[in-house]
DNA sequence: TTGTAGGCGTTATCAA
DNA sequence: TTGATAACGCCTACAA
């Protein structure tokens, strides 16, 4: 043993009385090994705590044992539930989990992430949308052979390399709960231009007016940029039309709060003078007052799942259990829907 | 050159005509070395655009370029912000940043942990709270000789191991504040036992009533876990009191927002029947109505110069800058405060 | 089925 | 001030 304490591939070999390359194999589950002898060096394994040095293995395999997850920051609480969900699909392997964080606008965007990924030999990357649907990342990384998944609102790539929500069949939905209600005169708070999400969301929530029936208006659909301050003046001009809109889909929770702010403002009562619906299901959701009816989807699962796609086919025995590609949101109820009174 | 196309330091030392160990000292800005020899391997090394790889590295220093993050996630908002903060302050240099999230409650958290360090020998890890506050974890990081810095709501430790916020001198601040607008009735939801800063926050909340002469009665104070549904429990039987205290300072944002919900199931208006104080400035306290008044604590700059402590020393060439220790919190002013009416 | 030799890219030792 | 040589702990290729 040396004088670090930690027992190496050597300790195990001299004690077992074999070779490092057949304590190597045990390591590896190697097919072709002797019973007995895998056996030996098992007991001797487990005997001495032995534990591979997950850096000399990077270096020989020219690979390291790190996954990542590469996120724009657009919402603190999605990130943190997908890492979340990483962490539980890496949980028990001998994969860490390294984010890193990205700049969108910068220039250097691309040679960081470059940078990062051919310096650490990353094993493979989670890409969060919005940055998942950027071609030239995934370009990059097909390139320097780290594996990826891509998380997005839509499916964008092959079954491996995706995790995808729905957003437009549950942004319709929403919109038709809205229309089930009552609702004729219906708001749309768009995402940021750029993002699929916000594309997707708008695509649904057109799909639910076009299903009953009801006319698409321009004046009804304002942009905003999924902040509170683009929710708050996005309402502002929504409500200030004539009709005003008795519900607004608001295409993210904060900028629903948002509205909320600016119906207040107005002595509009929620939900009884507007119906309100966010997406995200954020934990401002349920903590505004009333709490917000909105569409969850399931990041954490998301996670968990892009996470074991990313390392399926290393432990071997683990069964090749096949994680889902396509993730189904749902319309959580709660406080800020009612029928129009007018 | 190799297949893999990254040049190596033998690269460097065959163009540049020295050893690969002169090379490594240039690397490691070593000051025993011939300026001459140093510029033109400076030159080689820009010319073919060579970055020493980190795994090898990591194997012959037994030492990685890896940065923790060890949390218990009590708030996604806060562990972001601390990320990011670690993330801005390790921006240009060699070091990476791996997120852990460790189960306060689990059995097996100290070996996870020991594992987890062990194994991946980090080179540091910032101990969120309240792990932080966990002397045999901090004993664990001294005996394996990993770096730590800790965050707490108080100091712990000496200044190279330690990032504190001022909790209690914050709460007694915000609590004045509240004496100072009339009110003498004053509740507290606490936070946890066995938290460090529920602790002291509850002694700031004593230190503003002894200050202002006003009697400490246990009825107003309430416990809480600083979730939604606790502060919701608790404000509930505050306000079950005769007579009802006319503010609240709730220990958390989370339990602020729970006990705005427990006053509008009451028919009270905030802050006109009911003054609220939280803490933390997360998201959601900006954007309930009203805007919730808080005290807010720098956990960006904690988590940046906590990184800067971790990591001091190392690049030799930079500024040894007197990272601070202590950090000051401030009261955000919104909505949630008025002076009572009775 | 197992072992030997050599390499992965870096740093440490110690001599020149 | 520099350089040869040997670690660091593991893996691949090839041989036995």
């Amino acid at each position: 043993m040396q004088k670090t304490g930690q027992p190496t591939i050597n300790d195990v070999a001299r004690i077992a009385g074999v070779s490092k390359k057949t304590v190597s194999r045990v390591i590896n589950k190697s097919p072709l090994l002797n019973g007995d002898t895998r056996l030996r060096v098992e007991t001797v394994i487990a005997d001495i705590g032995y534990i591979p040095n997950p850096q000399a293995r990077a270096l020989a395999l020219r690979r390291n044992y790190l996954v990542g997850l590469v996120h724009d920051n657009p919402n603190a609480q999605t990130v943190m539930n997908v890492q979340r969900g990483m962490l539980e699909g890496l949980q028990g392997t001998e994969f860490e989990l390294v984010v890193r964080p990205l700049n969108r606008g910068a220039q250097s965007m691309l040679s960081d992430l470059r940078y990062f990924l051919e310096r650490q030999r990353l094993f493979g990357v989670l890409l969060m949308p919005p940055i998942s649907e950027n071609e030239s990342i995934v370009q990059l990384c097909r390139e320097i052979g780290c594996r990826y998944v891509r998380m997005c609102s839509v499916s964008l790539d092959d079954d491996a390399h995706m995790v995808a929500s729905n957003d437009r069949e549950a942004v319709r939905g929403a919109v038709a709960y809205l229309i089930e209600q009552g609702h004729r005169r219906i708001g749309l708070i768009a995402g940021p231009q750029g993002f699929r999400s916000a594309t997707e969301r708008r695509a649904g929530f057109e799909d639910a007016l076009r299903e009953a029936g009801l006319p698409l208006q321009r004046s009804l659909i304002a942009g905003g940029d999924y902040t509170f301050e683009s929710g708050l003046v996005a309402a502002e001009r929504l409500l200030d039309l004539t009709p005003r809109p008795t519900a607004i889909f608001s295409s993210s929770d904060t900028m629903a709060a948002g509205v909320m702010h600016a119906a207040r403002a107005r002595g509009l009562d929620i939900p009884r003078d507007l119906s309100i619906i966010g997406f995200d299901d954020t934990p401002v959701a349920a903590h505004v007052w009333p709490p917000l009816t909105t569409v969850r989807w399931p990041t954490v699962s998301m996670g968990r799942s892009a996470a074991l796609k990313l390392i399926s086919g290393v432990g071997e025995e683990e069964e090749l259990v096949e994680e889902p590609s396509l993730f189904i949101s749902t319309l959580i109820r709660r406080g800020s829907v009612a029928p129009p009174i007018d």
